[in-house]
DNA sequence: CGGGTCTTTGATTAGGTTCAATAAGAGTGG
DNA sequence: CCACTCTTATTGAACCTAATCAAAGACCCG
């Protein structure tokens, strides 16, 4: 288990090794990168049939260290982010100076859509490692957006997408267990891994687990000890950043008993390994146990 | 004391009433009501300024009857919704049937976005009183944003504050007590009173304590008993679903001790029956008490 | 190697849920 | 109009999850 941090090694080289890779486009120009329509389109998962010529719009690649902050809250907003590779956090500050994590852009991400109304940027946005991002200038992709229909669209396509990632991240706030959101939050990380071309089984966490209890509504003990606990019961294997996902059907069916309604009748013992759940007695069990089918 | 349902009667009032109103614009044809570009804007509240001759486009008002069911989950999306009176609400439904409170639109609000990206709507929508909507053909509305594109921003615009809005809802869940999220949901509602011309001091909650909950993130007995909690100490009245807010400052200030910093130092006795909180010793106090400045 | 950050783990507490019982309304139909 | 039912709201008591407080290890970087 020494390949720990080999699952993605590509977003933590320098950004001129990524020029040299095989997976992705970008041409060199003027010292920097530019990116394309189609290029844009595909990278923000978006279905759409772009017609010969668009080649000629190009957009600028701009590329950020670990720890660099890509915009703050109050900042004048003029240009929205696409993550080309590379891992960061979206953060608003409360009125004590704590952050609260909003969600942690990767590579097809489109971030900075809340600087759209008021015309500033109303979060703000920090690379959680060296980063690579295109930059889209509102006003220029607005007007092109006038004259290619299906962009037009994909703005609000992806807008849209952005909202009902929130309701569900709402959604999952207001309804599930820390361990449920945990759960819940390894499973998309995996699928995202996975989505990058990397290894779904694992991989390392870029962020603290103050950043994930942040982003969970729980505090870091909480995320650690429940991190633990996965370990412990066999679901994942944990050391430090290191995640190795080893059931995730039982990570993704993990829940709590949904409140108020007591009908908890299939105990299923599918996975005789779920039952050595720590404090959980297989037997006098007439509610829910940590997992369920 | 028993003016409690006279805050907000036109919203409850049959749909023929709304025509003879005075506040609202909206022409019968067809038996129907319709209503142009520009009150559209100021519907939404957007400031726009529109050329003349904008009147010929007109977006067809539809009434819905309590708790008539706008949209389903999974429905093909074609239309987005205005409200222009009456007072929704819209859920997720999880895998169990419990329902999900996503939000509570009410006049000026839009929704229906979350349909745009899979073209399918992500949630249900469900009138909490007798509504009158206006209509937004999807495809009708983009094309005419190509013509008018202060329309184009419009959409944006509106599509990006839902988003902004989506964030503090999290940042909400994640980070305050159960008495900052019920005291913050009644100054939300007391403003939005406001901003449709009723009483912000005096209202009826249209929805039951089991939607608040859900739409808090907590139980129903939860939002009971905090609501009890702020009517004795004087915040408010309660009687049942109206609502007689006492003392907005408190309600807007009303917080828990931030998670993870323990700074508490300004333990200001601003307002004294604020300190006079149930559980709480004014002197024997190293944290915040249930309310700061 | 040393200081700082990050993580793990334990002990304790408190805030909120759950279960339960009662009361108050709102409809419905005789 | 009243009995009956169903939904909604209130309140109490016990329990439990996750936060808080605390301390020790692990890791990183200069």
């Amino acid at each position: 288990m020494l390949s720990t941090q080999m699952s993605d090694i590509r977003s933590e080289a320098p950004p001129s090794a990524l020029h040299s890779s095989s997976l992705e486009a970008g041409w060199q120009r003027q010292g920097k990168l530019w990116s394309n329509l189609k290029e844009l389109c595909d990278l923000l998962r978006i279905p759409s049939a772009f017609s010969v010529g668009d080649e000629e719009f190009l957009f600028q690649h701009v590329q950020f260290k670990t720890g660099q902050r890509i915009h703050t809250i109050g900042q004048p907003f003029d240009t929205l982010y696409i993550v080309h590779s590379g891992f960061l956090k979206t953060v608003l500050i409360d009125e004590f100076g704590n952050e609260q994590v909003l969600s942690f852009p990767m590579k097809g991400d489109l971030f900075g859509v809340d600087g759209i109304h008021t015309r500033r940027y109303a979060s703000e946005a920090v690379a959680l490692s060296n980063c690579d991002l295109i930059l889209l200038p509102f006003k220029k992709f607005t007007a092109l957006g006038r004259a290619h229909i299906e962009l037009e669209h994909a703005m609000y396509s992806v807008m849209s997408r952005e909202l009902v990632r929130e309701q569900a991240m709402v959604s999952m706030l207001g309804a599930l267990s820390a361990e449920a959101r945990v759960a819940r939050f390894l499973v998309s990380l995996s699928d995202r891994f996975a989505e990058m071309g990397y290894s779904s089984k694992l991989f390392n966490l870029r962020m603290t687990r103050h950043e994930i209890g942040s982003y969970l509504g729980l505090t870091l003990e909480t995320v650690s000890r429940t991190l633990s606990a996965f370990n412990e019961i066999g679901l994942i294997t944990v050391d430090q950043r290191s995640i190795g996902i080893k059931d995730v059907d039982a990570l993704k069916t993990l829940r709590r008993l949904p409140p108020s309604s007591s009908r908890a009748k299939q105990v299923a013992s599918k996975k005789a390994k779920q039952l050595a759940a720590a404090r959980i007695e297989p037997d006098a069990a007439p509610w829910e146990p940590l997992v369920t089918v």
